[in-house]
Parts: C-alpha cells; structure tokens; sequence
DNA sequence: CCTACCGATCGGTAGG
DNA sequence: CCTACCGATCGGTAGG
C-alpha cells in the first residue's frame, strides 16, 4: 500500500466524485482534470480505473468505518451498540458524509447486476457490515434484550430498508423529515424503551413468526 | 404519440438495457446494435438520448402499472388493496419483470444527485405511486383497519424501505430467502392478521408515536 | 430509415 | 510525473 499524498488525493476525490455519479461515471479524464494533472500521471498510481475504482470503494470503506462503526464502539456489546450503530448510520446519511448519500447503498445500486471485482468488493463490504449488526443483534437476544426467537437475519433485513428509505427520502424526495422517520422506524425494530420488560410483554415484531 | 412498431420495440428494448445498465449507461450505439439499426435511424425517432431516456421511463412506469398496480383493482379500496398493492409489488420483483430488479429504484439511485428532466420524471412517478399508496393508507385508518393516528407518510416510508431492502437481497444479495424476509417485514407495518379486532388490540406499530 | 461524418471523450500505451 | 498518441465509442448532424 503507497501512501503517496498524490494517491491519497485522487483517492478522495474519486470517492466524492463516484458518491456523486457513480463508480462508472469516475473517469479518468474528469478526475485529472479536477485535480489539475494528466491522464497518464493519474492512471500511472493504478494501473487501470478497475484498480481505481476498487481502491476508491476501499477508502470509501474506511470513511464508513470511521464515521459510522467507529462511533459506536464505547457502548456495551448487544442492543446498546446495535441501538449507537443505526443511531451512527442515520447521523451518517444526516451529515452527508459523502455528497451523494450513502456511497454503498449508491454502489449497490448500480453494481447489483454487474460481475466482475468491483461488485464482489461492494458485496463483500456490505455483507461484513450486516454481519456485524447481525452479531449484536444475537447478543441482544441472547441477552434478553430482544425476544426469544428473533431472527437476526429479518432483523438485519428491515434495519438495511429503514436506512434505504432514509437515503431515499434524503435525496430522490429531499425531505428534510426523512431521519425522523427513520428513527421512528428504526424504534420500531429494536426499541429505544428503558426497560427490557416492557419490551418483552409487547408483540415483538422481530420475533413473530411468519403467516404461514 | 407516435404508434410505430420499430418505436416501440427501441423502447422496450431500452427498458430491459436501462434496468440492468442503468439510464446512463443506455447508448444510441449499443441500442442500435441491439436492434440491426443505424444510430442515425434510432435517434430519429426521438431527436436525443434525453428524449428516449423520457420515453424509456414512462414505457416502465406503464409496465410497472400493468404489474403492479392493475394486479390490485379488484381489492376493496383501504387496508385490502394496500396489502394487495404490497403483495403485487413483492412478487413483481420476484417474477423479474424487469431483468435488473425494480426499474425506479434503481432509477431513483442513479438520478437522486442530478438535476433534469429524467430526474423529475423519476421523482414524480414515484411520488404518485406513494400517494396512491398514502390513500389506501389513510382509507385504512378511516375505516378502522389501521390504528387511529397511524401516519400514513410514516407507513409509506417503511413500505419503501421493506421493497428496497427486498431489491437489494435480491440483486446484490441473491437470497432467495429474501421475497419471505419482505412479506414477513409487511406483514408487521400492515398485518395479514384475518380480524381488525386482533390488530387493534395488539401494540400497533404504524400507530406509535415517536420517542419524542 | 440509410451512409458518412463531426468534435469530444473514453480507457489505455509508448516513451521519456 | 509529462507529451503525444492509439483505436473505440460517445451523442449528434448533414444530406439524402
């Protein structure tokens, strides 16, 4: 890994330019141009805009980690971190970490029916996130803190459309009230009530079954 | 509106390229590739790729409509036809009617940080399909079958999320698990429970107020 | 609907 | 890091 401060440049213009237009609209003449050098002297750090694109996804990773895992990690292990990690992940799309919403959501988006290294990259990164949200979802459970026979993985799954709601609502609808929304939902999921009883005496709706 | 047969096949051809490659990614080139045409003979019929990107969108609003929202008119107007919308929404993703997943959101991805008529377009079908959405909402609530003080922009909002979490299993993911993850999901904000009276006795979830 | 063409830009290479 | 260049493709036009 360079650390090259003209690497590290095109890196975080690449990845503002790519929450923005995607990872395919990055081109290599576009980024030069902004950063007021060459083509050649550009694509000479990467070899190819593939290893651009995938060094961007990976930076655009770390700025992730930083912004939105990293903040949560003083609280307990269980529902207190699942509760500070959406709680980060809302904040994140509120502060607009990157201009054009959530990079991964975005990434997702137009990868989702692509093959190649740049998808299994985005894949693979997001499923390490729900992996992580999945594990202290079964601490929680495990703790008493969600109900018996909570599935982690319907968990998981209504968490990730909460916060595509919220991206969505953010910036297709431009509604300022989106986060609200999202926090209303996402008490819904995993509560922000004081008590574990009073959670536990209510129909819980990660644990219902299904309808048959 | 022109009728033409060779018009309307660059169109539907158009849908299927735009749902997997994006509407960017939709070229005069490739398309007349597709087709055994000139580009000169495809742009003809539009005058710009602005032009068709416009048609192409309302050719899929047309199918989404015919998929979708068509499948539910035969449902009382209120809590039935909402849960008949969701369902025909859920399995229009999973019959793949378009080969990429949900057109609009992928659409509403790609176009969310641009300005234009092709994001206006987007913005406003999707509009309209929530407000159609919002109607049966709030006939649900009047009518007893949603939880008085239910809001209605809130459910819309979740609906949202459990179909965009249900395209991203789909398509990133490739769950097949994940069409039973999104019933479950709507099963909680709108139930499928046979009597009103159970719903109402039970904590209703679209009816709690935020935590303040 | 076509051929022929326009300038611009794409990703990438040669050679320094 | 640069200039200079490659073939391919972009959206679009002229003229028929």
């Amino acid at each position: 890994m360079e650390t090259g401060r003209t690497r590290a440049a095109i890196v975080a213009r690449g990845v503002a330019v790519a929450s923005v237009e995607g990872l395919e609209g990055l081109t290599i003449g576009r980024l030069a141009a902004d950063l007021g050098m060459s083509k050649s002297g550009l694509l000479g750090h990467f070899g190819s805009k593939e290893a651009l694109q995938l060094e961007v996804v990976d930076a655009a990773a770390a700025i992730f980690t930083r912004e939105v895992a990293d903040r949560a990690t003083g609280t307990a292990p269980g529902l207190p971190r699942l509760r500070a990690l959406c709680a980060a992940w809302v904040s994140y799309l509120e502060r607009e970490v990157f201009p054009g919403g959530c990079f991964f959501i975005a990434a997702a988006a137009e990868f989702d029916d692509r093959a190649g290294p740049v998808r299994d990259a985005v894949a693979g990164l997001t499923a390490l996130w729900e992996r992580d949200l999945r594990i202290h979802v079964r601490l929680a459970v495990a703790a008493g803190d969600l109900p018996a026979g909570t599935d982690p993985d319907q968990v998981v799954f209504e968490l990730g459309g909460v916060l595509m709601a919220l991206n969505y609502g953010l910036r297709l609808r431009r509604d300022p009230g989106a986060p609200a929304r999202a926090r209303r939902a996402l008490d819904q999921l995993i509560g922000t009530g004081p008590t574990v009883a009073a959670r536990a005496g209510r129909a819980a709706p990660a644990a219902r079954p299904p309808a048959a």
